[in-house]
DNA sequence: TTTCTATCCATAGACAATCTATGGTTCAAC
DNA sequence: GTTGAACCATAGATTGTCTATGGATAGAAA
């Protein structure tokens, strides 16, 4: 089974967060940096970004504004706010311990027990 | 949000069928040496473990047996079958392109896009 | 001989996160 | 005036993991 989606499960808040760090955006870019940065190897869909962004939203970690884009369209900017920063933070350290610890297990070769 | 849990979603079949790679293992044993290799790192559950091995079963990427234990217990073998470790090998592969795209996300500084 | 702990099995239901599907608005190009 | 891309957003299905629960047995300790 594993995962048929578009990215792993549990990392899309961490993504966003990231992709906030460079500079606001609204949804439809945040989607499009994601896909533009990873080589088009993540996608995330709206279904799954709009209510992400809510979450973040709701959490605080994240503020939204209404404004103009570059090509005349009104459109919601979200912005870290300093709390969404730190969260990034915990979430990368996290993230960083988890890949250390499934590298561990896959490189786990033979031995005893 | 992110996650709570105890190990990354999406991982868990991964993590399952390389430990078997090593040996054939029941239940029990699984989650002892993925918490043991992981360095107590990752940490999985009865109740995520035994669906996710009938999940395996149903797929034919693990075959069980009963049997006796060293400590004179009955309980089910699991076995990494042929086709369990050709998907092992998929996991992988589709694992570490997904940390190399999420990678390259966490390195994404500033530039133009 | 009772009781406790570790070893083992397994399922039901809750919950969280993502995806699919849908529907809508507006700008610009044709 | 139609099309397509840029944008918003929600509902519902699905999947995966966790919490909670329940049970059996071996061996040690009391």
């Amino acid at each position: 089974m594993a995962n048929k989606g578009d990215l792993l499960p549990g990392t899309l808040d961490l993504l966003i967060l990231q992709t906030l760090k460079r500079a606001p955006l609204h949804g439809y870019g945040i989607a499009q940096s994601i896909k533009r940065v990873s080589d088009d190897a993540l996608t995330v869909e709206e279904g799954s970004l709009y209510p992400a962004l809510q979450r973040l939203l709701l959490q605080g970690w994240v503020k939204a504004e209404w404004k103009i884009t570059e090509t005349n369209r009104r459109a919601r900017f979200y912005t870290l706010t300093p709390a969404g920063r730190k969260q990034l933070g915990l979430e990368i350290s996290k993230f960083e311990q988890m890949m250390a610890a499934i590298g561990r297990v896959l490189a786990d070769a033979e031995e005893a027990g």
